[in-house]
DNA sequence: CGCATTTAGTTGAACGTTCAATTATGTTGG
DNA sequence: CCAACATAATTGAACGTTCAACTAAATGCG
């Protein structure tokens, strides 16, 4: 216990408080936002990060890796996500003419319609419970913290 | 669509970019923290801070209202949690004697034990993930940000 | 070429969370 | 007092994610 303690380096109170406060709040924000997602669109707040990715593709079609890696997910969440959107008709699957082994996801109509219908909403909402309450220079600051943290744990992710 | 469109104040550039920054690190962090504390410990984080909690409560035990709150999770996940951390044998339910629909979750010494092993690994990975990557002027507008959010969420939170 | 390895994607089981319903106890106003 | 209401906690089903195992096709190399 002791040889354990002496070389961790525990948080200090700033360090703790900042990280308390950071669970506390992205947690809170995203249960929020999720919640009122799932209220008016009928769809958890990661399903509409999907159909955001695949309205900004070309053609509005992405390989299922790539929408992985935009979504940043596991292939099989995507899989099973895909697959629930498919049952919704709010996308569908075609064969990839280029990679025999491919799979391209599709943004169906009805899907863009849904989308465009829950995203005024939802962009209300994160003005409401993120924008509305930082200052411009907060904004910024959160921005360089965040793209530092993903440049850092981005890399980590490829090599596990 | 329109009429919906001229209604909606859409995300400005610098704002869409700091929230998908936040989105992916906030993602990123919690799902590598996650993984580490699932491998090492063989407990997801909600545990983890679950049984942080009670570790710092006086007797190492709280109601479970209280234990939700703390963690900023409903009754019922608590219930559904703490069902299974009993399992494990790292946490019991006992009556709570001041008010008989009450009860009161209370850490084991192998929970103690448990946390106790899995700490020092896991603040080793929230610094390598987090605080070594910032200055200690980012950490202070982290925290100030965070708890700004926190400020406003949890009262939306409770009118829900 | 032919065989091993890598890559794309899916599948089912286990897990943790949410949601709505339920039980049981406490609290409050007439 | 007691009837209505509020609070504490649990339950089971539905859902979304993870994990490991798997199929199939592409790639690399001897």
């Amino acid at each position: 216990m002791r040889t354990i303690d002496v070389m961790t380096r525990w948080l200090d109170p700033d360090e703790s408080r900042a990280w308390r406060a950071f669970l506390h709040a992205s947690r809170a924000l995203m249960a929020t936002l999720d919640r009122e997602l799932q209220r008016d669109a009928g769809m958890p707040h990661a399903y509409y990060e999907i159909l955001v990715r695949l309205s900004e593709a070309p053609q509005r079609r992405l390989r299922m890796s790539e929408l992985a890696e935009a979504t940043g997910g596991s292939r099989s969440r995507l899989s099973h996500a895909v697959a629930r959107l498919e049952e919704f008709g709010w996308v569908t699957r075609q064969d990839c003419p280029t990679d025999r082994r491919g799979q391209v996801a599709v943004l169906t109509e009805q899907g863009f319609a849904v989308l465009a219908a829950a995203a005024p909403g939802h962009v209300a909402g994160v003005r409401r419970h993120l924008f509305d309450h930082l200052s411009r220079t907060q904004v910024d600051q959160l921005r360089d913290i965040c793209e530092t943290l993903v440049a850092h744990l981005d890399p980590d992710r490829r090599m596990s």
